[in-house]
RNA sequence: UCGCCCAUAGCUCAGCGGUAGAGCUCCUCACUUUUAAUGAGGAAGUCGUAGGUUCGAAUCCUACUGGGCGAACCA
C-alpha cells in the first residue's frame, strides 16, 4: 500500500467525524430514484409540474460552498445537474449541524449521495434541484482529479495521462464523460448486429474457449493446463471450426460473439484478447454474404450516427450501400498498374522486388500476392471496399473458386486502411480439407509458426457432410474503433492489457511500529529515505542512529524523543526476523 | 524483439547544472441564486528507480521500470 497523501488523510479524518455524528458512511440501503439528470434537463421546461418531488442519486462533483446556501453538482449515469442546498431548508430546527458541518465540511467531491427536492431555475437560467433532504450513500476516500468545464464547453485540466486512464478506467469513466459514450456505442453496435441476425432466424450460440486443438485461424495460441484431465488446453484463437460442426448438425445459421486470444505482439490495433463475431449460414455463398455485411454494417452506422457518414480521423467514411468491389488482382492492378493474374512464383518474386515489397524465401505464391496487396493497396482503401477472390494458399478453410482452382471464394472488407471482416464460401469437401491441412503441416515444418494444425474431429464432422455454407468474421474492436473515431484499440476496451504496475512495497504505519519505531519518528525515517523494510535491511545501526537524531533536529521536531542507539539496533534485528 | 519520445505536488504543467515553482484541488475564514463562483490566509514533493560525472544533479551520462508512437508479427 502506498503512503496516504495529505488529502487522503483528510478524507479519512472526515470519515471518522461522520461516524461520530451517528451517520453511517456506507449504509445498507436502497435509495429509490424517480428522475435522472438527463431527464430533468431535457424535460423540465415543457413539464415543470412533473419535477416538484424528485429523488435522485449520484456522485458529487464540483462544490460551490458559500455561507447559508451552496451550490454543487451531482453526476449520475446520465450526466450532471446542479443542486442548491439552503441551510434553513435542510435544517428547519435549531440544530444546523446537517448543513454547517455535514454538507459544507464533511462531504467531498466524489462522495455518492441521494437527494430529494424540487426542480427550479436560477437567476442565471440553470435548471437546478432545490434540496429538501440529502443522504450520504458512500464516502469517497480517494480524490478524483478535478476536470472543470466552462460555459462554452472548454475543458480545463483534462486528465490526458493514458496510463492513468487505462489502469484506472473506473476513474476515467467518472471524470471523462465522453468515455462512457464510446462503450455505450460499442454495446449498441453489438446489439444492432444481434437484432439483425436474430430477425433472420439465426441462432446465437456458445462454443468452447478452452480447446484441445486450436484452429480456425493462423496465430500463436495461449497454452494452459487442465489438472484433472492432465492435458494441455489452448485458449481459442477462433471459433470457426466449432460453428461449422453446428452447421453439420443441422442448424441453418449460427453466430457467436467470441472473445479470442492470440499470443502475439501488441499495438494500437492488437490486444491479446479481442472480440469477433463469427456467422455461418447454410446453403449460401460468399456473394450472398457480401450483401449481408453491407446491409448489417450500414445499419450499425445508421443506428450509431443517424447517417451512413462516419467521421474517422480527418476523413469521412460513408457506409452507404453498395460498397466498391475489387478482386484482389484488380485491386493490385488498380494501385500498381501491374497485372499479376497470370504470374508464377518467380515472376511474383520479381514484381515484389520491383515494388519494394519485402519478402523472403519461405513465402509461396499466395503469401507474395498477399504482401504486395498489403503494401500497396490496403492502406489506400479508406472507403469501405470489398476485396474478393484470394489465392488458395492463404485460405486453407475456404472453398475453391468456382471459375479458378488457384483462388478461393473469399472476401475481406477493408475500411480506413484496415481489414474489418473476412468471409468465404466454406470448404465442405473433406478430402480437399484434409489435403489443405497437410499443406499447412508442411508450412509448419518450413518454420511458419502460425500454420494450422490438423483437426481430425473436425474432418470427421465434414465427412458426415456439411451443406454449402457462407462464413463470416467481423472484428468488433476494429469496427468499434472506426464507429467511435478511436485511434487505439485501448480506447474501445474497458480494461486493455497492461504490464503490472510493480511499485515497490512501501512500509505501512504498522510495519514501522512492528519493528519498534515510535510513531512520531516515522516521518523522520521517511524523510531519510526509509520507505520500505528493505531499506532497513541495508542500513547500519550507527549511521542510522546519527541520521535520525540529525534529521529530527533539522525538522525541528522538539517534542519528538530521539531513539537510543540500542533501540535502533533492535529495529534492524526486528526487520531481519520479519524476513 | 528493435528504434524514437515521455516520467516534477492529488490533477494540468513550468523549471533543464547553483535554496523545488504556478494554476486548479486540499485546509482555515467570509459570503442566502453561484457557475472555470469570489475574496483573504495556509498546507502539500523519494523531481519514476538505481548507479555515475560534478564542489554542487530535477537538470548531464548509463542501466532499469512504466507509458506512448513507429517497425516486426497479426485481427
Amino acid at each position: 500500500m502506498q503512503p496516504l497523501s495529505e488529502q487522503e488523510l483528510v478524507r479519512r479524518k472526515k470519515l471518522e467525524e461522520i461516524k461520530q455524528l451517528g451517520i453511517d458512511p456506507y449504509p445498507a440501503t436502497s435509495f429509490p430514484v424517480n428522475a435522472t439528470a438527463k431527464d430533468i434537463l431535457e424535460n423540465y421546461d415543457t413539464n415543470e409540474q412533473a419535477y416538484q418531488q424528485i429523488s435522485l442519486a449520484g456522485r458529487l462533483m464540483n462544490f460551490r460552498i458559500s455561507g447559508a446556501a451552496s451550490f454543487a453538482e451531482i453526476q449520475d449515469s446520465t450526466g450532471r445537474i446542479q443542486i442548491y442546498a439552503r441551510r434553513d431548508d435542510l435544517c428547519p430546527g435549531e440544530d444546523k449541524t446537517l448543513y454547517n458541518t455535514v454538507f459544507k465540511k464533511l462531504l467531498d467531491i466524489g462522495d455518492i449521495i441521494g437527494v430529494t427536492g424540487y426542480v427550479f431555475k436560477t437567476k442565471m437560467g440553470e435548471i437546478t434541484i432545490h434540496l429538501n433532504t440529502f443522504q450520504l450513500l458512500s464516502k469517497s476516500l480517494k480524490p478524483f482529479p478535478v476536470v472543470r468545464r466552462d460555459d462554452e464547453g472548454n475543458v480545463y485540466d483534462e486528465v490526458t495521462d493514458l496510463e492513468f486512464r487505462y489502469r484506472q478506467r473506473y476513474a476515467d469513466l467518472v471524470i471523462n464523460p465522453t468515455v462512457k459514450d464510446v462503450f455505450r456505442k460499442r454495446t449498441q453496435l453489438m446489439n444492432v448486429m444481434r437484432d439483425y441476425l436474430n430477425e433472420r432466424g439465426y441462432l446465437e450460440v456458445e462454443t468452447p474457449i478452452l480447446q484441445p486443438i486450436y484452429g480456425g485461424a493462423a496465430a500463436r495460441p495461449f497454452k494452459t493446463h487442465h489438472n484433472t484431465l492432465d492435458m494441455t488446453l489452448y485458449l481459442r484463437i477462433a471459433n470457426e471450426l466449432y460453428l461449422k460442426r453446428l452447421i453439420v448438425g443441422g442448424y441453418d445459421g449460427v453466430y457467436e460473439f467470441s472473445k479470442d486470444f492470440r499470443n502475439e505482439g501488441m499495438s494500437r490495433f492488437h490486444n491479446p484478447e479481442f472480440t469477433q463475431i463469427e456467422l455461418y449460414v447454410a446453403y449460401k455463398d460468399y456473394q450472398w454474404m457480401m450483401n449481408l455485411v453491407e446491409e448489417m454494417i450500414e445499419q450499425v452506422a445508421l443506428a450509431l450516427h443517424g447517417t451512413t457518414e462516419v467521421p474517422v480521423g480527418d476523413q469521412v467514411i460513408n457506409f452507404k450501400r453498395p460498397w466498391k468491389r475489387f478482386t484482389m488482382f484488380e485491386a493490385i492492378e488498380h494501385f500498381t498498374g501491374i497485372d499479376i493474374s497470370q504470374m508464377d512464383e518467380a515472376a511474383l518474386r520479381e514484381t515484389a522486388k520491383k515494388l519494394d515489397v519485402p519478402f523472403d524465401k519461405t513465402m509461396g505464391k499466395g503469401k507474395l500476392i498477399d504482401e504486395i496487396f498489403g503494401e500497396h493497396c490496403e492502406p489506400k482503401l479508406i472507403q469501405p471496399t470489398f476485396i474478393t477472390d484470394y489465392p488458395v494458399e492463404m485460405s486453407p478453410l475456404a472453398l475453391r473458386h468456382r471459375d479458378n482452382p488457384d483462388l478461393v471464394e473469399r472476401f475481406e472488407a477493408i475500411c480506413n486502411g484496415k481489414e474489418i471482416c473476412n468471409a468465404f464460401s466454406e470448404l465442405n469437401d473433406p478430402i480437399d480439407q484434409r489435403q489443405r491441412f497437410q499443406e499447412q503441416l508442411e508450412l509448419g515444418k518450413r518454420g511458419d509458426e502460425e500454420a494450422m494444425i490438423l483437426d481430425e474431429d473436425f474432418l470427421r464432422a465434414l465427412e458426415y457432410g456439411m451443406p454449402p455454407t457462407a462464413g463470416l468474421g467481423i472484428g468488433i474492436d476494429r469496427l468499434t474503433m472506426i464507429m467511435t473515431n478511436a485511434s487505439s484499440i485501448q480506447d474501445v476496451l474497458f480494461f486493455p492489457q497492461m504490464k503490472p504496475e510493480n511499485k515497490p512495497v512501501l512500509a505501512t504505519q504498522e510495519d514501522y511500529i512492528n519493528i519498534g519505531v515510535a510513531e512520531d519518528l516515522i516521518p523522520v525515517l521517511q524523510k531519510l529515505g526509509f520507505w520500505t523494510l528493505e531499506d532497513f535491511r541495508k542500513a547500519s545501526a550507527n549511521k542510522l542512529f546519527n541520521d535520525v537524531c540529525g534529521m529530527r533536529k533539522k525538522m525541528k521536531l522538539k517534542e519528538v524523543k530521539n531513539p537510543t542507539k540500542e533501540e535502533v539496533e533492535k529495529w534492524l534485528e526486528a526487520v531481519e526476523v520479519e524476513a
